[in-house]
RNA sequence: CGGGGCGUAGCGUAGUCCGGUCAGCGCGCCUGCUUUGGGAGCAGGAGGUCGCAGGUUCGAAUCCUGCCGCCCCGACCA
């Protein structure tokens, strides 16, 4: 292709609005352009990498025996209204204004609907079917660009099995295709197993890689392959240890001090030495929740231990519970029920609130001073801990979610009517599985993982051409003329190339835009160079250039390019 | 949905507090000449309802009211 007579705006600033590197770099590279917020146009360099991605999909899906489908974006909202999934997905489901439609946010519904109508025996399973198509949902805020969209492109499938241990075998085939897939992009990623939440199912597992730009924390285990969602996960941690004596509880001024950091700051004492408060709303009661120090309380534990919704206290409600502002508060005096997580068992000599304004305590003896207290693990884990599994060091990082795999079950199936005849003639439900997998959000990821201050650095199997093939100066004839012979011969040789033939660009001009789309391998055709009949070969990620004759440079070339 | 920020030419921005020589700068774009291995030089040029709608005023990018859009943090999220 050549870049004369193509549509590849590149820029050398990006929008102010771009803040994540993949983001900046698909701008940037001409890869697409933004409509509204949330929702993006491919141009045809992103495209031709998006078409990259879906063949990839499609190879494996295909080698796991996929049928690829199109199902309609437009759907009646009788049909998700079947399932309950109308309420359920409440303001995430746009809705259309003139006609009682919904755009598809995913299709079990839909995929249901079909089986239902024709698959009617045992001997009509396993199937997977799947499709790679745009959805909808209607996120409150878009963000990262293209990793979170209003609309988005994903790869759904499906599986329907008469018996659940056709379910485990149809799961494991798409977790080894997405292995492949991953794989193949080019893409570090990992698996954290993760509770099926509204999908409804029995197990489900989620594909994920390393970035800021992640909405997900995990905490992982290079050594071990341990990776948990930090909501659920454990670490080990060294207990603090009780003082041989207790000291006596004493009241001291501490004014303006909030936080744990300022009251160690303003006392001289170790974090060690205090416990934080934070008070919690359960089933309309007030619960004080204590932690050693800083540590964070981990509200998912804290909801599981305690069964039923919680919520933090407002802050004019903590005045009312404990007569002292946020700050202020502490196990002593407290009258309701008191919970310290395990790190703070029968600890003493602790600092906490006194439940007065600008007034904390020291000295106290949990054991002592706290009646009914309760140890349980409300802690949320931290980087640097140990695994609990291996013993090594655990790292917590954001994540983004690149692909989950869920076992339905018989959720959408018995909801919707979706049954077989068995072996003897019995109706039962079919047992689905569903595995989606963000498309785009492949190509941002992979852009996440793969750039430099220049540009991004494609790898070969989503890099969106061959060869980028740069003439220098086309305002000279041996240039152009050489230039467009080697174009030429490339061509007939069956690679992909991008070509610089632009009259009016400078040399610097032609490196920059190279480096920045980032194409593996440059051929670099300069006037004084092609006199002596060389041409250079530069590789983009290392910057390693070669010089050789033109009439070797096919021989070079199949080296080279993968 | 809550908090914060922003909206001036295709992109990046100055100006807004303190209303009037205030619509400016850089990049990009067009024309010509020069230059040509790391985002060129000179000369000339095009391009703006200052997000939209009201209002205040002799006069509004600037002040007031309402709305819209975008970004960031949070909440939410299969």
């Amino acid at each position: 292709m050549r870049i004369s007579k193509s549509f590849i705006p590149t820029m050398k600033e990006a929008p102010s609005d771009a803040i994540i590197p993949s983001h900046v770099l698909m701008l940037r590279t001409g890869m697409v352009r933004m409509l509204s917020a949330g929702i993006y146009s491919f141009l045809p360099l992103g495209y031709k990498v998006v078409k990259k991605i879906t063949n990839i999909i499609n190879e494996e899906m295909n080698a796991i025996g996929g049928q690829e489908f199109l199902l309609p974006a437009l759907n009646p909202r009788e049909i998700w209204e079947s399932t309950n999934r109308v309420e359920a997905f409440g303001d995430t489901m746009f809705h259309l204004k003139n006609r009682d439609y919904v755009l598809a946010p995913t299709h079990e519904e839909i995929m249901t609907f079909h089986a239902r109508g024709e698959m009617k025996s045992y001997k009509d399973m396993p199937q997977i079917w799947y499709q790679i198509q745009t959805k909808f949902r209607n996120e409150a805020r878009p963000r990262s660009g293209i990793i979170r969209g209003r609309q988005f492109l994903m790869k759904d499938a499906y599986s329907f099995d008469s018996t659940w241990e056709g379910l485990d075998e149809s799961y494991a085939k798409h977790y080894k295709a997405y292995q492949n897939i991953f794989d193949r992009c080019g893409i570090e990623y990992f698996v954290v197993g993760a509770s099926s939440g509204a999908m409804g199912g029995s197990k489900s597992e989620e594909f994920m890689v390393k970035s800021e730009a992640g909405e997900d924390t995990v905490a992982y285990c290079k050594s071990c392959g341990y990776a948990a969602n930090v909501e659920v996960a454990d670490s080990i941690i060294e207990q603090i240890a009780r003082n041989g004596e207790s000291k006596d509880v004493y009241e001291i001024s501490t004014p303006n001090i909030h936080s744990i950091d300022e009251l160690c700051e303003f006392l001289k004492i170790d974090e060690n030495e205090t416990a934080k408060s934070r008070v919690y709303i359960h089933a309309g009661k007030p619960i004080l929740v204590l932690m050693s120090g800083n540590d964070e309380v981990n509200e998912t534990k804290l909801q599981s231990i305690l069964g039923g919704e919680i919520r933090p206290a407002h802050p004019e409600e903590l005045v009312e519970i404990t007569g002292a502002e946020a700050g202020s508060i502490g196990p002593i005096g407290f009258k309701h029920r008191i919970i310290a997580d395990n790190r703070l068992k029968n600890l003493n000599n602790l600092f906490s609130g006194a439940n007065k304004t600008d007034f904390h305590i020291g000295g106290i003896d949990l054991q002592r001073d706290v009646e009914n207290i309760e140890y349980l693990d409300m802690r949320t884990i931290e980087s640097g801990e140990e695994c609990t599994r291996c013993g090594e060091t655990l790292e917590v990082f954001k994540a983004i979610e690149l692909g989950h795999i869920f076992k339905l079950g018989t959720k959408y199936s018995e909801a919707m009517g979706a049954t077989f005849l068995n072996e003897n003639g019995q109706a039962n439900p079919i047992i689905m599985g569903s595995y989606g997998i963000g498309v785009d959000r492949v190509l941002a990821c992979f852009i996440e993982q793969n750039y430099d201050e220049k540009g991004i650095i494609w790898k070969a199997p989503l890099k969106p051409f061959d060869i980028h093939l740069l003439a220098l100066n086309m305002k000279k004839e041996i240039v152009e003329n050489e230039s467009n012979e080697i174009y030429d011969l490339l061509l007939k040789e069956g690679y992909d190339v991008l070509y610089d033939d632009r009259r009016d660009a400078q040399a610097g001009f032609k490196f920059n835009d190279a480096e920045l789309i980032g194409i593996p391998l440059q051929v670099i055709i300069g006037e004084k160079n092609i006199q002596d009949g060389l041409v250079e070969i530069k590789e983009r990620k290392t910057g390693e250039k070669l010089l050789i004759s033109k009439e070797i440079l096919l021989d070079q070339l199949k080296d080279l390019v993968k």
